[in-house]
RNA sequence: GGAGGGGUUCCCGAGUGGCCAAAGGGAACAGACUGUAAAUCUGUCGGCGACGCCUUCGGAGGUUCGAAUCCUCCCCCCUCCA
């Protein structure tokens, strides 16, 4: 079998590792290996699709991955980075989150058979004891060291409190005791995580005498630099009642042209020959590489029917597009469909006789969110960015009436793309909103 | 515990009695141009059926015709001293 290190460098996942040739070596036998998942949430954001890909490529190669959840560090509080002191959880909280994380995990990862395991750290990080944990890992760690880090330092001008500095103690604590349990030989994460994972293999190497490793990602950003995985509404998230699937195909389809090769190989599985023998985008080429993209990201976060159904909806608003048998041949994208059937975008319903009487398009547009609030609207309206039916309001004083019913549906425009359906209620007591 | 410096609208950051819903920048949004891209230019950017009203400048009171700005108490952060 092909070894995963290869496929991971060559798919752009590899920022830096503890020593490449060894871990390649380490790599052509099924070994153990984890990531640690910030249980903050009961939702992954796009931001966490790194290393879970990461995680599936792993097993898809015969190794047996741990998704650790940092319940016990949640506690504590990472200084890398942030400039706030993190939010403490509660044990059912991180529980709860860490039940449906797991959820989302296991549409990339199968955990059947113990193939894949998901820990919390919790377990084992409440039960230390003060004394015997300063004495047999703390004399481990140099203060001085650990002041010279990257992430000490910067924390240092702002202030890091005794309990976010022995973040790094119970991170290293972490991989100790994921070696001791579970044979794991092999910690990756984010570049933000490099020295967590390198004072966790040199705890090894103390404790255990034995040798650990270490790989990082990039950090990934847009190309403009800025970080990925944010709309006009926040955080993208793999959740449906959060993100729906449209909206998450539309995050993706709005990558931008400089980004769609790479987030292809890191977002997809689809063979890095094919996302590289695409034929030299050019122009609006670069659209249909976007479509199979959008397509196939949605497909494995919410199925097929769902990506087919998103696809569906955004052929009918933007336009159908017939993806070349040659692009990504691997792609199961429809190929050859128009597209029509709206239901699966945002939609609210309206009560017939207030839309009888007629609604001003301010406030229908503010009701079913597709702006943030009256007054946003009422801008909207007045740059020209409001659409009945693809028709532009002008002015803010516009009403939306029943006269603009088509097929008993409006279909409301917000700016250049965001769109939103109404559909009148016939069954009176049901006004929905969203 | 002592001395000093701070907490401003999404973020950074001006503002030290009325001209302040609060400079400037970033982010974001809209329009034009495009390809549901980028870059660029222009506009918007607390809420409200809106030439007015309401709510914001760490929290609670107070002074004043009038407070983000002055006073009192409290909370939090930073620096130095103990």
């Amino acid at each position: 079998m092909e070894n995963v290190f290869d496929v991971l460098s060559l798919r752009g996942f590899v920022e830096q590792t503890t020593d490449d040739k060894a871990v390649h070596d380490l790599l052509q036998r099924p070994i153990t290996c984890y990531i640690g998942f910030d249980p903050t949430s009961h939702s992954f954001h796009v931001g966490s699709l790194i290393p879970i890909m990461v995680l599936a490529h792993m097993q898809r190669h015969g190794h047996r991955v741990i998704a650790l959840v940092g319940g016990g560090t949640a506690l504590v509080g990472d200084p890398s980075g942030k400039t706030e002191m993190r939010q403490m959880l509660t044990r059912e909280q991180v529980n709860e989150n860490a039940e449906a994380l797991k959820k989302q995990l296991a549409r990339f990862v199968g955990f059947q058979n113990g193939q894949a395991l998901l820990l919390n750290n919790a377990d084992w990080l409440t039960r230390i004891e003060y004394i015997p944990f300063l004495r047999d890992i703390g004399r481990h760690f140099s203060v001085n060291r650990m002041l010279t880090s990257e992430s000490c330092r910067r924390r240092l001008e702002t202030g890091l409190s005794f309990i976010e500095f022995n973040y790094s103690l119970l991170q290293a604590y972490d991989y100790l005791h994921l070696c001791r349990t579970e044979d794991c030989l092999l910690q990756m994460g984010g570049s933000d995580q490099w020295g967590n994972i390198v004072a966790g293999i040199e705890l090894v190497r103390r404790v255990e005498q034995r040798t650990a490793y270490g790989i990082t990602f990039p950090l990934i950003t847009c190309s403009k630099g800025n970080k990925m995985g944010k709309t006009e509404k926040g955080a993208v998230w793999l959740d449906p009642e959060l993100t729906t699937p449209y909206e998450y195909y539309q995050f993706w389809i709005n990558t931008s042209d400089a980004d769609v090769t790479r987030f292809l190989s890191f977002f997809t599985f689809l063979p890095l020959a094919e996302i590289r023998k695409l034929p030299n985008l050019m122009g609006s080429d670069f659209n249909a590489a976007k479509t199979v993209l959008a397509f196939e990201a949605t497909k494995l976060v919410h199925g097929h029917s769902e990506a087919e159904n998103a696809l569906m909806a955004s052929y009918g608003l933007f336009g159908t597009r017939v993806i070349d048998p040659e692009v990504i041949p691997s792609s199961t994208i429809p190929r050859h469909v128009a597209g029509g059937e709206l239901k699966s975008i945002p939609t609210s319903f309206i009560d017939p006789d207030r839309l009888h009487k007629g609604i001003p398009a301010f406030k229908l547009f503010s009701e079913v969110s597709a702006c943030a609030s009256r007054g946003a609207a009422r801008r909207l309206l007045q740059q020209g960015g409001g659409y009945v039916n693809e028709r532009r309001l002008d002015g803010i004083d516009s009403m939306i009436t029943d006269k603009d019913l088509k097929k008993g549906e409006i279909l409301l425009r917000a700016g250049k793309k965001r769109y939103h359906r109404i559909v009148v209620n016939t069954i009176s007591n049901s006004r929905q909103k969203k």
